[in-house]
RNA sequence: GGGCGCUUAGCUCAGCUUGGAAGAGCACCUCGUUUGCAACGAGGUGGCCGGGGGUUCAAAUCCCCCAGCGUCCA
């Protein structure tokens, strides 16, 4: 049986046909003898607009996808499903992506490799998932969502272990008898079309399931990993058959509501008081009236979403020619309209549509916990609420973006599902609009500058432009465009294709980029290290086998990254079959000490862990023979006190700040610590004072520390997900530190079992590493006491330097810079005026040829100085003058000026008297005509070039 | 994670490509003209050109490092 087909008994019991479909060259089965096309192919118009396929759901919105929600999950719930409470939107458990984009990401990669149990097995669920990939087509096609429920069925089976809960045969005996029985849908509306899934290194059979033209949902049947020595190819990748054998199914809940509701679009059927609210806000309807076409409008847009579907819009589509195409095809429906008014309809209408759904998605997201930033999914968030903006503007909405969160979470949320409260959310978007049009304004004096060496009457920018404002400022080409537009370059337009090259360029980068990264394989794996440090964290000395000594090349100590706290290069890794140095790890750096062999002493600089096998960083080879090590006890406690308070600043952060403080990221060493936290605005001084004294609390408390060893499976049923702050667990035991019923993580550091043993901590600063994510320094135990009296001494030396307090610093400080300022500014004038006195009336510096003023004079200070002085000279047009200044400062200086557009400047060249005198002091400069400067090295010709420059002159 | 950009007067920003006297508008001060809504005219005050290092006779300008901020992509 090639791949990708499935037979089945079910499909002879029921009657059903295998076809191919004369549009699509797919096989489908179907209970239609007559039936040609497969359902989902551009022959296939939607049937269910204006005429709903499911029956009995009057409702709409919210209440329609809770109806809809609790049928489904029922139906599996009565045949032996669990129903299992939905993931958060931000895939936090997972390095690869940022979203939850299915049912099934829930469960990768610990489920669906096997490394860990399902928390229920068959089990059903009705997941939220985001998905960015077709945002722009979001309130054009007529059914794409940025944001939808992905309602699920899963069942996980082990054929060689004999654990089969259900395969393929079932599945879709399930799904057929739900929708003809639970959803009253026509049995020969139904299509299931064989189209075979792949993607994130698994693959197997799949059915596409389509009602009414419209695909209702996927099932997909997963039983194929990838792997080199595969028998089975699919689009040029290896796979073979793995152990589990995955019903992975997802029904569109939107959609099934879109089918029972048939509305002209999907956007009607599930958000229709936003779309309505939004309508009335702009007078759409009015306006639609005063133009004054002849259509049922209602009929139009449902024709129009049934067109959008077909037609691929995509981003980089060229917009115009698919209006024409449009037009036409609305022509063959009998719908007489130009472009224009095409356009007139549709635009503000997208808008409206994709409003509310990037609402949803910008609400689900901030509601767990997202902080919106300038990279990875806070970036993502940005986006979505940056979309809603511009859209909201385009279309003369003037209601703010928090407001419109409001109004949303009102109709379509619950809000005991977020973690975050409802006034962080509206403070965020507030946040988050004020910096869009802070960028906006920005982005039009940008504009300008960019333009500004451009004819107002071009009709085309570069290409190289439009890219550098996109990319730079965050103005897209259509944004800029207008910009120039209200700024005069009334004729610009955006060229066709421009967005798809964008699109392209950036897909070049990509690739470039990830070309460059590539992960060299540093170490061969001889066998794992026992990790015996766990045991009894104060353990300090060990006895162990020296396994293998390896010299380490260029390339290995290049791409090791050894801290600043590492004294020393080391020039060999030593592995041990056991040991208590804990390599670096979770952010902690690796413990230093000695490894000691026939009373030779060998320091450790460093230690690290590589696939499993702990390295010992030294500067000797050791034989291959039995070794005690010793580890240095004063770091290690210095690494731990630093270790837990850092768990503790981190709880108490969350404490104070909310539920949206999570780790971004940690760093402890021997002398400081540092704490990345997500959050949306710089943390004040008081802040930090608080965090401070409530973790200093904690630490006078001495709450006990437990350390946990759970699996996967046990640990996320017991804990929040809070407990991943250190990133997604990479293996089945999880191991927990609790502190006190405070804080609980998942984390694999050395930790003391009381907190009083830190002493005490403080946070040194805050900075920020990113938007969205401020940086904690973080000083504990023996450090922080160091660090104060370090604090001390700088204010005491300085204090001593001014012979003041210490409590005057500030404002002494300010005195002198203010003091210093002005006495500056009294120099200059000072320099002015004995310039003027030594030039004025028959000074042998000054004197005067054929109505032009020479002045030629040695001067200190060095050529800035000089330049005041030239001001005072020259710059008065009245008085042609040439004048030459040369001072001694810095190996000799030498300025030529004069006077501009005068007698002077007409009859000497500054650059030529320059060259000529220059030679005296061994130097040489230039500039312009009216005004040259030059230095050299013999500062002492300094009145050799002078009397040189009165010679050429003819003065005595 | 990978890029790109910005930091100059109290504010908003030019100048940097190609090194050679620190600029504009707004605000402020003085004088004049007016006393109608962003008044006008003349003059003026106000700058460690983010910090540190390098190249150079000479750096706001070129190179490197650091800090702060912005932005795009994944």
């Amino acid at each position: 049986m090639p791949f990708g087909d499935v037979d089945i008994p079910f499909w002879s019991e029921s009657g059903h046909h295998r076809k191919n479909c004369i549009v699509t060259n797919l096989k489908f089965w179907t209970r239609d003898e007559d039936r040609k096309t497969c359902g989902d192919s551009t022959a296939d118009p939607y049937t269910f607009i204006g005429n709903p396929i499911i029956k009995g759901y009057s409702m709409r919105g919210k209440e329609l996808k809770d109806a809809m929600r609790k049928t489904f999950l029922s139906y599996f719930s009565e045949r032996n499903h669990t129903i299992i409470t939905p993931y958060p939107v931000i895939a936090r458990w997972r390095d690869d992506i940022h979203l939850t984009i299915a049912s099934i990401a829930d469960f990768q990669p610990h489920v669906t490799s096997g490394q860990a149990p399902p928390p229920a097995n068959p089990l059903t669920i009705s997941q939220p998932c985001i998905r960015l990939t077709d945002v722009a087509a979001v309130g054009r096609s007529g059914r794409h969502l940025s944001t939808f429920e992905m309602m699920a069925h899963h069942a996980f089976n082990r054929p060689k272990k004999g654990n089969v809960v259900y395969w393929i045969d079932q599945c879709v005996r399930y799904c057929d008898d739900m929708l003809i029985e639970t959803f009253k849908i026509p049995p020969n509306e139904i299509t299931y079309v064989e189209n075979p899934w792949s993607g994130g290194g698994n693959a197997g059979p799949a059915l596409e399931v389509i009602v009414g033209g419209l695909e209702l949902a996927t099932l997909v049947f997963m039983n194929l990993e990838e792997h080199e020595d595969g028998d089975i190819e699919i689009k040029g990748i290896k796979y073979r058959e793995m152990e589990l054998q995955i019903i992975d199914t997802g029904y569109g809940l939107e959609r099934f509501c879109w089918a029972a509701a048939g509305t002209p679009n999907i956007y009607e059927a599930i958000y229709p008081e936003s779309v309505n609210w939004l309508k009335e806000i702009i007078g759409y309807q009015d306006s639609i009236q005063s133009m004054e076409i002849d259509v049922d409008l209602n009929l139009l847009l449902g024709e129009i979403s049934r067109l959008s579907g077909i037609l691929n819009i995509d981003v980089g589509t060229d917009v115009d020619s698919l209006y024409d195409i449009l037009i036409s095809r609305l022509r063959e429906s009998g719908f007489q309209l130009s472009v224009k008014e095409l356009k007139m309809i549709t635009e503000p209408l997208s808008s409206i549509y994709a409003i509310p759904d990037h609402m949803h998605a910008i609400c689900n997201m901030l509601g767990d916990g997202l902080v919106p930033s300038n990279a990875k999914a806070g970036y993502l968030l940005r986006m979505l609420a940056r979309r809603v903006c511009r859209m909201k503007d385009n279309i003369g909405v003037t209601v703010p973006l928090a407001v419109l969160g409001s109004k949303h979470i009102e109709n379509y949320l619950d809000m005991n599902s977020f973690v975050q409260s409802q006034e962080r959310i509206f403070e965020i978007l507030e946040l988050e609009e004020r910096k869009y049009y802070e960028m906006l304004r920005k982005g039009e004096s940008a504009v300008k500058t960019a333009l500004k060496d451009f004819s107002k009457n071009i009709f085309e920018l570069p290409d190289k432009i439009l890219f550098r404002l996109s990319e730079e400022r965050g103005l897209n080409p259509e944004m800029a465009i207008s910009i120039a537009n209200s700024l005069g370059w009334n004729n610009l337009t955006v060229r066709v294709g421009f967005s798809a090259d964008m699109a392209a360029r950036n897909a070049i980068m990509t690739k470039n980029a990830s070309k460059m990264k590539k992960n060299a394989l540093l170490f061969n794996s001889l066998s794992k290290t026992s990790l015996d440090y766990y045991q009894d964290t104060k353990n300090m000395n060990f006895d162990a086998q020296v396994i293998d000594s390896i010299e380490l090349s260029k390339v290995q100590l290049q791409s090791l990254n050894f801290s600043n706290e590492v004294e020393e290069f080391p020039t060999h890794a030593i592995i041990l079959d056991r040991t208590l140095f804990y390599p670096e790890g979770g952010g902690q750096l690796g413990d230093q000490g000695f490894l000691i062999q026939d009373n030779k002493k060998i320091k450790v600089f460093d230690t690290k862990i590589y696939d499993g096998m702990v390295l010992h960083f030294t500067n000797c080879s050791l034989p291959i023979d039995l070794i005690s090590g010793s580890v240095n006890w004063d770091r290690r406690k210095q690494l731990m006190d630093h270790h837990t308070a850092i768990h503790i600043i981190g709880g108490a952060t969350r404490e104070l700040l909310g539920p949206h403080i999570w780790q971004a990221g940690s760093n402890k060493g021997e002398m400081y610590a540092r704490l990345d936290v997500t959050h949306y605005s710089r943390i004040s001084r008081d802040m930090l004072d608080k965090i401070e004294d409530r973790a200093n609390e904690i630490i006078i408390k001495n709450l006990n520390i437990e350390k946990l060893l759970l699996n996967r499976g046990d640990a996320d049923k017991r804990f929040n997900f809070d407990i991943y702050q250190g990133g997604p667990p990479k293996y089945d035991q999880i191991r927990i530190i609790k502190i006190g019923d405070f804080d609980i993580q998942a984390c694999g550091g050395t930790h003391h079992d009381k907190t009083g043993l830190i002493g005490e901590l403080r946070i040194i600063r805050s900075s920020q590493v990113q938007d969205g994510v401020e940086r904690l320094q973080v000083v504990a135990g023996d450090t922080a006491r160091e660090h104060a009296r370090l604090q001390e001494q700088i204010l005491s030396e300085t204090s001593d330097i001014l012979g003041i307090n210490v409590e005057d610093l500030p404002k002494t400080v300010l005195r002198f810079f203010e003091e210093w300022k002005s006495q500056q500014k009294r120099i200059e004038e000072l320099e002015g005026e004995i310039v003027r006195l030594r030039t004025t009336g028959t000074s042998n510096e000054s004197s005067e040829i054929d109505g032009v003023r020479y002045v030629i004079m040695e001067a200190k200070g060095d050529s800035r100085k000089m330049m005041g002085m030239l001001g005072e000279l020259t710059r008065d047009s009245k008085m042609p003058t040439l004048a030459i200044l040369g001072s001694r400062e810095g190996g000799g200086k030498l300025i030529v000026a004069c006077t501009e557009n005068s007698l002077a400047s007409t009859r000497h060249n500054a650059v030529e008297i320059l060259n000529q005198i220059s030679i005296h002091i061994d130097g040489g400069g230039g500039g312009k005509p009216s005004f040259a400067q030059g230095g050299g090295s013999n500062a002492n010709g300094i009145p050799d070039s002078l009397s040189h420059a009165r010679q050429i002159l003819g003065i005595k």
